[in-house]
DNA sequence: GGCGGGACTTAGAATTATGACG
DNA sequence: CGTCATAATTCTAAGTCCCGCC
């Protein structure tokens, strides 16, 4: 636990009060013009933004919307509007569409002038200091009222996001600080003066009931000491993760059925780098599961397929319902044990009817001090990374293959973590673009090849500098032709393969950054091939610190 | 143990900035 | 120099884990 001495900071930035709507911008019910009291106006608006996205055509969604919405209207509106497909939000669509495109527009003084009023407000709002130490804020600024976009089939979608007042803010910091001041004519929910916790202001959101914090920037000393104490627990669990491979493995011969079902659930995670897997209060998220709550219906059991034995087949949505798919043969002994969990069970009951990730955790921790579910994810990732690095680069390749071969040694972690974004809209018109410049860098080669042949002929047995120096000049345009050619064939290949991967996730949360370090300085490759300023500046612990011999 | 909630990390999508190219 | 694709950054939802209470 970090424990600060001082804290001063101004408060969260509040989100600018809501403009109505110009006379000209009408709502329509039924086909008839209605003006909206103001608060039942903002909500409106709220869904008329959202009318290009696929959210608003969901049953669910549009439930949630009317009934808040009804809400916030007055009697007499809620008397009128109870069906939503009898509302008209076009015009306010278009505004909003018409806003946007003028946004976009802007001279470039004007949109330097909004950059610079940006600047102030984090100049303002967006440092603390902490412990004489000036440090950057995360999230400085309170979220913004909105319809709630849960991911996946979430219950909750389309619920109204409130307005935060200064009311529900509680505010953190030293007590012999500069106490923030709440915006004119409102007072914070409270003050407080806790160096437990590291939090600048906190408020309770309305849809699901849960805290939201303010906290500092990832590259702030306090979170950048955490990170490396989370890097030096997973290194820890690299010395002792044998024994307790043994370990699991002897567990699954138990007499005790929750013992070894702790060991199977182990086994997931340290070999399929699956998540803890809390429970969830159900109809309150979406149905996902981790490991601790697999239900019977996850996984399907094969004695023999596709030629290997013992195949356990994985299909369930995780975090952020993000699919995970995957056919893993196992041990005798693990199958054995999954048979025996699922027998007597029906689609709906758990998996791991005798384990949470309390019980597994705190047998986790009796191992080794620290250790906790998801320390193997850190591990696993890291390891996967170290290794993969190891096996792919060469220090005689040029910088773009090595590069390649870094984001492979990236991608292999990232698909053991199951990190998948939603392939870019353009896709195929990119590679397709890209595929095309190749082959027309195909046919500019050819033709600088041939050109250097006729060259070559001509020069042949002359004296004459002028020959001889357009010789040169040809070898030079085919070596460059060819570099050229090599470096856009590996970076398609590149992004052919990372299609549905998500890279930055690992990058950002799982791979150590010393084994990135001490990979560049290795390979000399620069430092900002790998990582972006953003990555630079939360890992500058690393930086500092790595020397080339570093080993996870 | 079980649960409810607080504090923190991890996650993909959305938005904005950048820079390559015609 | 404007356009457009890509990269970087922001946003905030959704996890993990632990503690206090019973």
């Amino acid at each position: 636990m970090y424990i600060w001495k001082f804290l001063e900071h101004k408060g969260p930035y509040f989100p600018p009060e809501y403009q109505p709507l110009p006379d000209n911008v009408k709502f329509f019910y039924d086909g008839k013009a209605v003006k909206l009291s103001l608060a039942a106006e903002e909500v409106a608006l709220f869904f008329a933004q959202m009318l290009d996205h696929e959210y608003t055509t969901k049953e669910v969604f549009r439930n949630n919307f009317l009934k808040d919405w009804r809400k916030e209207m007055t009697l007499e509106e809620r008397m009128l509007i109870t069906d939503l497909n009898k509302c008209d939000f076009g015009e306010l669509h278009a505004m909003h569409k018409q806003k946007v495109e003028a946004r976009k527009n802007l001279s470039k003084e004007e949109k330097q002038i909004n950059k610079e009023a940006n600047q102030k407000i984090l100049e303002e709002f967006g440092y603390c200091m902490l412990d004489h130490h000036r440090e950057r804020i995360g999230n400085f600024k309170i979220e913004p009222p909105g319809l709630f976009r849960g991911r996946g089939d979430h219950p909750k979608q389309g619920m109204l996001k409130k307005r935060i007042q200064p009311e529900d803010v509680i505010i953190n910091c030293s007590r012999n600080s500069h106490i923030p001041e709440p915006p004119t004519g409102h007072k914070w929910k409270e003050v407080r003066h806790d160096n437990t916790v590291t939090w600048l202001a906190s408020w309770t959101e309305n849809v699901q009931g849960s805290c939201k914090y303010v906290m500092l920037n990832a590259n702030s000393k306090l979170k950048g000491e955490k990170d490396w104490e989370k890097y030096e627990v997973a290194r820890k669990l690299k010395s002792c993760v044998d024994a307790i491979r043994s370990q699991y493995q002897e567990d699954l011969k138990s007499k005790q059925m929750g013992t070894r079902q702790r060991a199977v659930a182990l086994y997931f995670i340290d070999k399929l780098a699956l998540r803890a897997g809390n429970e969830k209060e159900e109809g309150e998220t979406a149905d996902t599961v981790g490991c601790c709550s697999l239900r019977v219906e996850h996984i399907t059991l094969h004695d023999a397929l596709d030629g290997e034995t013992c195949v356990v087949e994985f299909d369930f949505l995780g975090k952020d319902c993000i699919r995970y798919y995957n056919k893993v043969p196992v041990s005798k002994r693990v199958f054995k044990n999954l048979k025996l969990f699922m027998e007597n069970k029906q689609e709906g009951d758990d998996l791991f009817d005798r384990l949470n990730t309390n019980m597994l955790n705190k047998h986790l921790t009796s191992l080794m001090p620290g250790l906790t579910a998801k320390v193997f994810r850190t591990y696993n990732a890291s390891i996967t990374l170290q290794q993969q690095l190891k096996g792919l680069s060469n220090s005689s390749d040029n910088v773009a293959e090595k590069l390649l071969s870094y984001n492979r040694a990236n991608r292999a972690v990232a698909v053991l973590c199951n990190h998948q974004r939603a392939p870019p809209k353009t896709f195929e018109q990119s590679m397709a673009s890209l595929q095309a410049k190749i082959e027309s860098r195909k046919e500019q080669l050819e033709l600088a090849k041939k050109e250097l042949k006729l060259a070559k002929k001509e020069a042949k047995g002359s004296s004459d500098s002028k020959l001889l120096v357009m010789l040169e000049k040809k070898k030079k345009t085919v070596q460059r032709c060819e570099e050229q050619l090599l470096k856009m064939e590996v970076q398609a290949t590149d992004r052919e393969e990372n299609k549905q991967i998500a890279l930055s996730t690992s990058k950002l949360n799982y791979l150590d950054p010393r084994i990135s370090v001490a990979w560049c300085k290795n390979m000399e490759v620069p430092l900002d091939k790998v990582y972006n300023k953003t990555l630079r500046d939360k890992f500058a612990w690393a930086i500092d610190m790595t020397e080339p011999d570093f080993v996870f």
